[in-house]
DNA sequence: CCTGATGCCATA
DNA sequence: ATGGCATCAGGG
């Protein structure tokens, strides 16, 4: 486990160079430790007047004063980090632009790892005699015989014997029993690769037979299937080959998805459980995980996006599913995607790679048509349910009343919906009450002063707010231009407004709005989406954040007030989501056996992204998605980042994105733009205000460059911060 | 990220 | 003078 010499050790008292977890943008020399230390050693180290954790990280720097060198204090006991994970961490800190000691961070997120080795008492049979032996005692040396062939926790045994601790402790002092330290972590149980698997259809079996093909070196896969076509199925072939080989294989699945279904499917197809890794597991499982998967004593990791960052010693496979899910973007601390960094650290590990989904990121899509991934199909449908019947409204024909969103059409099946006791959802994506205020006398809209931007009316907040700069103004009864009273009229619908059109048409139902400007905390508005998904509202109300890896159950009927701002360009992902949400409802109605239904108000009922969505044909929606994202040099046929700045004070946050916006030279020499700043989706998180910029370049630049360029000049003011957030996933 | 040093101000 | 707190630089 240790390598003892060679060009990667480090002799005692030599200098080496040590990357810790402090923020402190540099490898630090220090002297090693007494018996030497090692390339990936996990060591203490002391800083300043404290002592931290680090990776011996290279050779010492030089330039500091070797004298004044201090000693690494011990080498921990872990297996050294591999080179491939080092490497992993140091390509992701330069790609997402973050400081390399906060992404070792999340390979060091581990309890425990500055404790020595951890050891528990464990009881085998003794060299003595009891004084006397009692039924109870009897039974405590049986149970010994009968399962403590590799020792047996004080606790254990007691319960194995049916008997009080308190035997169990006399028969240790009277010496029948002898106490031993044995490690604490114990490797997870072996998984069976050659248990005989479930009998695929030959559908599955192509696919799992290219995959296994495939076994040798790094390959990313598009493995794409509707609901129920035995995705899973597929790819656990291809870890039952990874298995085979010897090789670790890691599953990542979105957090919510982790379930104990899943883990009871690995363990009738490989004869036990996975070691899991996700929020909800304990700390002794977590230390216990971290430790097996360097030591090679955990096969198979099922785990949330966190569990790309463990020490594996031979990872072979990492299978990502749902890959289109949004919530496999962190976008707290390090802004990473686990999908993307999985496949960065499949070819560094020599791994492959399965990205699995029924409705594929255009991003992945496109990386399939490109050549990149090697694209696999599961056809077979389910039924004639599958597909949800869909249709438009068209908006042309069907006239809606004045301030009306909800043609007749849309209101009928809402109203059939409640009937059966199921929900409907009604996407409209654009918060706030009214997008535009106009005088009715004079035709004066109010604009915002500092921006060409007019002011949206937020009734929830009572204001006027610009969703370009944020500023914010009472709603006026007068005319600012004319001076007329009483004649300023909200215009356009957002969803506050729908809302009030769906409380009057449905007074009896229950109407949840989702919109993330209505929500203080991310955790409030996670735990309003479980309330709403056990059913808790009859009608849903939403912004495009509905469709953020959420499913109700409940729904059937899905409603798209307004499609031709998805086509517009507001919010780049809004067709996609459209489309996503209409399959989402051709799965439930699969397995429900509901009839699923969407409907799709419009007045460009021809447009190619329309037709595609209603006419199901995914290529043609694709086609189609790809070429709009092409014209506008939008991902992934264009880069983008967001800027996010915070601070107590909403005005020199301001100040900065505008000092940001106007001195863009380093982003001109590059020919990007820069937009912004605006106030972020949720706008407020801890008392701190947010501002977002955006800024777009083509594919090829060397965008973190020109971003690290742009952005050094600046001072942050006191409690201020301003993150770089690499290929955003959501923005206005 | 922590910590200890520094400096300014409010208070004894 | 003295202590409290906010701000800042340094850490090998």
């Amino acid at each position: 486990m240790q390598p003892s010499d060679g060009p990667e050790f480090f002799d005692e008292g030599t200098p080496c160079g040590v990357l810790t977890t402090e923020p402190l943008g540099r490898v630090l020399d220090y002297r090693a430790p007494e018996g030497g230390c090692w390339m990936g050693a996990f060591v203490q180290v002391p800083l300043g007047p404290r002592r931290v954790i680090g990776v011996i990280w290279g050779p010492a720097d030089g330039r500091f004063d070797r004298t004044k060198l201090r000693q690494v204090i011990r080498v921990l006991d872990a297996a050294p980090m591999r080179a491939e994970l080092r490497e992993f961490l140091t390509r992701l800190a330069d790609y997402t632009l973050t400081q390399l000691p906060m992404v070792l961070r999340l390979a060091t997120r581990v309890p425990g790892l500055a404790d020595g080795p951890v050891t528990r008492k464990l009881l085998f049979r003794g060299d003595g005699l009891p004084d006397r032996m009692t039924d109870a005692r009897t039974r405590v040396m049986a149970a010994l015989e009968e399962f403590g062939g590799a020792g047996l926790a004080p606790s254990e045994l007691a319960h194995a014997a049916g008997v009080g601790t308190s035997v169990v402790r006399g028969l240790v002092t009277a010496g029948a029993l002898a106490e031993r330290a044995a490690p604490r972590d114990q490797p997870f149980p072996r998984l069976d690769p050659a248990r005989p698997g479930p009998v695929l259809s030959d559908d599955q079996a192509r696919a799992a037979d290219a995959l296994r093909k495939g076994q040798s070196g790094y390959g990313t896969w598009l493995l794409k299937g509707v609901t129920g076509s035995g995705k899973t199925e597929v790819y656990l072939e291809a870890v039952a080959d990874c298995l085979r080989a010897g090789r670790q294989a890691l599953v990542l699945l979105p957090e919510i998805a982790l379930s104990a279904e899943f883990l009871t499917r690995v363990e009738h197809r490989f004869g036990a459980k996975p070691a899991e890794w996700h929020s909800g597991v304990t700390q002794s499982e977590r230390r216990r995980l971290w430790r097996m998967v360097g030591q090679g004593g955990a096969q198979m990791v099922v785990g949330a996006r966190s569990a790309l960052f463990l020490p594996f010693q031979n990872l072979g496979l990492i299978v990502v599913d749902e890959e289109h899910d949004t919530s496999y973007k962190q976008e707290e601390g390090v802004f990473y995607n686990a999908r993307d960094m999985a496949v960065l650290r499949g070819a560094l590990n020599g791994a492959q790679v399965v990205l699995a989904s029924a409705t594929p990121s255009l991003e992945s899509w496109a990386n399939a048509e490109a050549g990149k991934y090697t694209r696999l199909d599961l056809t077979t449908r389910f039924g004639p349910n599958a597909l949800p019947e869909m249709a438009a409204i068209d908006l042309r024909t069907e006239a809606l009343p004045a301030n009306r969103w909800i043609s007749p059409s849309l209101q009928a099946a809402v109203t059939a919906r409640l009937g059966l006791g199921e929900q409907a959802l009604l996407f409209l994506n654009r918060r706030g009450y009214a997008p535009l205020t106009v005088c009715r006398a004079c035709g004066h809209q109010i604009a915002c002063t500092d921006c060409d931007a007019r002011m949206v009316e937020h009734r929830f907040l009572e204001r006027l707010v610009c969703h370009q700069c944020g500023a914010t103004a009472p709603i006026p009864t007068k005319c600012p231009e004319c001076g007329a009273e009483d004649r300023m009229a909200p215009v356009g619908p957002g969803v506050e407004r729908l809302e009030e059109e769906t409380r009057a048409l449905w007074p009896d139902a229950r109407v949840a709005v989702l919109s993330s400007d209505l929500f203080g905390s991310a955790r409030a508005l996670k735990a309003q989406i479980e309330e709403i998904a056990a059913g808790g509202a009859d009608i849903i109300i939403g912004t495009q954040i509905v469709a953020k890896g959420h499913n109700f159950p409940h729904l059937t009927l899905v409603g798209v007030i307004d499609a031709d701002l998805g086509l517009s360009g507001s919010d780049l992902r809004a067709a996609e989501r459209v489309f996503q949400l209409t399959r989402q409802v051709a799965g439930r109605a699969g397995r429900a056996d509901k009839p699923g239904r969407a409907l799709i108000q419009t007045s460009q009922p021809d447009h190619p992204v329309i037709r595609a969505i209603l006419s199901g044909d995914e290529e043609a929606f694709w086609q189609a998605e790809a070429k709009a994202r092409r014209a506008l040099s939008m991902p992934p046929y264009g880069r983008l980042a967001g800027i996010i700045l915070s601070g107590p004070e909403l005005e020199p946050v301001f100040a900065l994105g505008n000092a940001l916006a106007r001195n863009d030279a380093a982003l001109r020499r590059i020919n990007a733009q820069v937009f912004g700043p605006a106030p972020a989706p949720i706008a407020r998180i801890r008392g701190q205000h947010r501002v977002r910029l955006l800024v777009k370049a083509a594919k090829g630049a060397p965008l973190q460059a020109a971003l690290r360029d742009w952005t050094r000049p600046h001072k942050l003011g006191t409690n201020m911060r301003l993150v770089i957030d690499i290929d955003p996933q959501s923005f206005y």
